[in-house]
DNA sequence: GTCTATATAGCGATAGAC
DNA sequence: GTCTATCGCTATATAGAC
């Protein structure tokens, strides 16, 4: 019974993992920089070094092909220890470093373009558009939430409304700049600027939610 | 000399301006709803109630087309007196006043769709953008800056950086929903939770820079 | 200037050989 | 399971009549 000894395995060969990974990768690199309709599946084939039809062989169609890059994405933008400051730290200078390191994440080229690849596809799958939601912002938001609870615990902040405040912040933060270079205004942004930007941010947080 | 006394008028027929209107009308709503690539020539012409041929002979080619509706829908949407309040209006309800105004204009189907428009096409035309820019955000926010100035003048407000200033509150103001709406997240809002968030903004912006 | 009809090209998806 | 070759469809842009 030649076959039988693997167990819970598809019928005949088993598919080219590492094919499977390069049609992904080569499919987010392209949706990525060309959108949905400007990137076609005889691009993706070449990109990856494949056939065409091995592409539709691992992922069925197009739009399951989209949806799989969204969600592989979204699983490899999240960082790992945004929050994680050194206990003791005073708070001005933890919320600075959670500042740059949000304002990096957010601003990064494969950031923007998933932002653009959820926008250009609204409407068309409502579901999708919650998977990048709870994957992403939602997560950073709640994470954010709980460290201004102990924050507030601790008597170094003074929050009404933690949940909004972590909203406000993050907000704060995106500013103007991150729809301008969602946009594609490609000027170069002088990184003193953008420190004077993520200071200014601080301070207005500190003033509204600090003590004393 | 027929034809003489008409002048600086191309030769020929002159063309019918209320056909190019409603091109231009049937290409804001198409590309608002469908995006660049998911809208046609045929369906443009189709909408308008023309032929194809006259789309070309008004516009030229499609993206002159997308251009210019682009710009028709920047102009059609600023807002006429989003920061003319009574004198004498204390600084809190003023606030309050031109953040309901503001919401209400981001948060428009029109607002949104223009929007997408732009980011879809992020790397396109980067002068687009600029003039997106221009027409759009950067007037609307040296508008409420130079409002700022008068509240600081009238010591109403205590405010470090008017500018800067002017970007937080818009920011704030537009917080998550505004990306979820972008990405088609198609819950409809509770009006009480708008409320509410336009509340907590206003609070928030006072606490970091009202007087008291 | 406006129309109907068409040339040309590119894409998504499939058939059949190996 | 993977490949090459191809079908069917749609879109942009143009030619020629009125």
């Amino acid at each position: 019974m030649p076959g039988a000894a693997k167990k819970s395995q598809p019928p005949g060969r088993p598919k080219d993992l590492g094919k499977r990974d390069a049609i992904l990768d080569a499919a987010k690199r392209l949706f990525a920089t060309h959108g949905f309709d400007g990137t076609s599946m005889d691009a993706i084939a070449k990109t990856a070094e494949v056939s065409k039809l091995t592409v539709y062989s691992h992922f069925g169609d197009k739009d399951a092909l989209f949806k799989a890059a969204v969600e592989s994405k979204c699983e490899q933008q999240m960082p790992a220890g945004l929050f994680k400051v050194p206990p003791g730290t005073p708070i001005r200078d933890a919320l600075l470093a959670i500042a740059q390191g949000f304002h990096g994440l957010i601003h990064s080229p494969e950031s923007l373009s998933l932002h653009r690849m959820m926008i250009a596809n609204a409407g068309q799958d409502a579901h999708l558009a919650e998977l990048f939601f709870d994957a992403g912002p939602r997560k950073t938001l709640s994470d954010f939430e709980r460290f201004l609870h102990q924050a507030v615990a601790a008597k170094q902040l003074d929050i009404p409304d933690p949940a909004r405040a972590a909203q406000h912040f993050f907000c704060l933060l995106k500013g103007i700049g991150h729809l301008k270079l969602l946009c594609g205004c490609a000027k170069p942004v002088p990184k003193k600027e953008v420190a004077a930007h993520i200071d200014s941010v601080v301070d207005m947080f500190l003033r509204a939610y600090g003590r004393g």
